[in-house]
DNA sequence: CGCTTTTGACCAGCGC
DNA sequence: GCGCTGGTCAAAAGCG
């Protein structure tokens, strides 16, 4: 079976498993994900016969609609060994390979399961692994070499773009833009950090560099580093029902300012991150003007200490948005891509939204590129209502088309995962969610839906199950080809749904 | 006493 | 240049 993502293969031979089998020995590989969109299904829809992972060719109009994931900078825990021979004391972090493995989507297994529990189609003939490493890996050669190609045309042109631009040096060219036309965002200018003083948190070299970022676009080095402070100026948004004064991330926060902003009575208050010395994350609380009962979250930078589960969702989140906005595709104008990479980017911090369908929007038409997730719209994606410039999700969609495709683990799986961080935002978060809505997952596997003491074990069984589940890469073909139509992007492995209740110390006194 | 919050002041960017 | 605005600082106050 092929699938329109840009990634065929032949589910009769188990070749594409979920890698986060407590004890199956996996070779990650690095995995490329291509734009759906861009080829449509007759192109797609191609006989495999070798069982190989197939990418197309990679051409000047697809560059920048393109993803590269490094599973292994995902999930850092298997650079250190993990993966093999786990103990069950590590069940309590399933949750986070899981995560991995739904967001990361597919992979190429190149061991034998070592629990005996699926023998029957995860030994693949040793020709047959060393084939399809070998397409796959010639096939992203070749994927890096034309992207290198392109690079260059676009830095030429971008040199040339900035040079008749000079009279807006302000400006800020996204290198990385596939639409450079578009490309331009508005700049991490100015105090970045309102550094004046030199005694802000943020390292000297850190706010340096944001400030010069617009200025070293113009050198590729430059443009690295401008990409890099741009990034760090990525926000991502979100809007939730809350009468708390504060939606609760897992993170500690300090109050460092309160401020009117214009046209919304509601004060808006501005937190630093005190979990990690020096961490320059930032995040704005405010209620929205129109609806006092909508708290508006928005995160700005990327934790530079380790974060608990608890805090890990909304932290990757933010990170992967920021990364996402600075791939290439950010600014162009179709911002599919964006749109999809913020779909699994999100689905573990905000899996609480998904049995609802809570759409996620890109702006870049706000100062900095933001990612705005909306936790308040009705269960009817037809109801969301989207500007010119933004993109509505649905992460539901991914759980029924999981169970459409007949991965009855893979359906069943997900009503769980989002299920649990649902359940724990719905109890700490003031997201103002039932446990009864939570259950309302796709087809009859609500039931499978665990009680909150013994979520992590059910997610780990889940886990096992997805993993022992030989139609799971079909259906998660399915699922994505279904749920994007323009395709998947990278994910980040470190993403974590328990998105819960850790307390947060600023909410006592506010 | 240490930490957090409050709040007025300050600074930079932006538009006119 | 001036005023407006957003963002941050830092001293003072509050709290446990």
């Amino acid at each position: 079976m092929a699938t329109q993502s840009g990634l065929s293969f032949d589910p009769d031979h188990s070749t594409v498993r979920l890698s986060h089998h407590r004890k199956t020995h996996f070779h990650t590989h690095q995995l490329v994900i291509d734009q759906i969109s861009r080829f449509p299904p007759q192109q797609m829809d191609v006989p495999n016969p070798n069982n190989t992972i197939n990418f197309p060719a990679c051409s000047s109009e697809d560059r920048g609609k393109r993803k590269v994931l490094d599973v292994m900078e995902l999930f850092p825990e298997k650079k250190e060994g993990r993966g093999r021979n786990d103990d069950d004391d590590e069940k309590g972090k399933g949750i986070d390979q899981l995560w991995g493995g739904v967001n990361t989507g597919l992979q190429l297994t190149t061991g034998s399961d070592e629990s005996g529990v699926e023998d029957g189609d995860c030994s693949i003939p040793e020709n047959k692994r060393a084939k399809i490493e070998v397409a796959f890996l010639q096939a992203e050669m070749e994927r890096m070499n034309s992207e290198n190609v392109c690079l260059k045309l676009e830095n030429a042109r971008l040199k040339e773009l900035l040079h008749q631009t000079n009279s807006m040096p302000r400006q800020f060219v996204d290198i990385g833009a596939g639409g450079s036309e578009e490309g331009s965002l508005s700049p991490p200018e100015g105090r970045t950090g309102g550094d004046v003083h030199g005694k802000d948190v943020v390292g000297d070299d850190e706010r340096c560099l944001e400030n010069k970022a617009p200025k070293l676009a113009h050198s590729p080095r430059g443009v690295d580093q401008a990409a890099e402070a741009t990034m760090r100026k990525a926000r991502v948004s979100v809007r939730a029902r809350s009468d708390a004064t504060m939606i609760t991330d897992g993170c500690q926060w300090r109050k460092y300012g309160q401020k009117l902003a214009k046209g919304n009575p509601c004060p808006r208050a501005y937190y630093r991150c005190t979990m990690g010395v020096g961490c320059p994350v930032r995040k704005q609380v405010q209620r929205c003007a129109d609806d006092t009962t909508i708290l508006i979250t928005t995160y700005e930078g990327n934790h530079n200490h380790p974060l608990p589960p608890t805090a890990l969702a909304m932290a990757s989140a933010t990170s992967s948005a920021a990364r996402m906005l600075l791939s290439g595709s950010m600014p162009s104008p179709d911002g599919i891509m964006n749109s999809n990479f913020l779909a699994r980017t999100l689905l573990p911090c905000s899996s609480s939204m998904a049995p609802i369908s809570a759409p996620a929007t890109i702006s870049a038409s706000a100062p900095f590129p933001t990612i705005t997730l909306d936790l308040t719209q009705s269960p009817n994606p037809l109801q969301f209502t989207k500007p010119s410039n933004q993109f509505p999700l649905s992460f539901l969609n991914l759980s029924q088309s999981m169970a459409a495709a007949g991965s009855s683990a893979a359906a069943a799986l997900l009503p769980q995962i989002f299920g649990q961080a649902l359940y724990n935002q719905s109890q700490f978060s003031g997201l103002q969610l039932s446990k009864p809505a939570l259950e309302q997952g796709p087809r009859d596997h609500l039931s499978l839906l665990p009680p909150p003491l013994h979520q992590e074990n059910h997610l780990s069984e889940a886990a096992n199950a997805l993993a022992t589940d030989p139609n799971f890469a079909a259906a998660l073909a399915a699922a994505i080809s279904s749920l994007i139509g323009g395709g998947p992007g990278p994910s980040n492995g470190n993403d974590n749904n328990n998105n819960d209740n850790n307390d947060n110390n600023n909410n006592k006194k506010q």
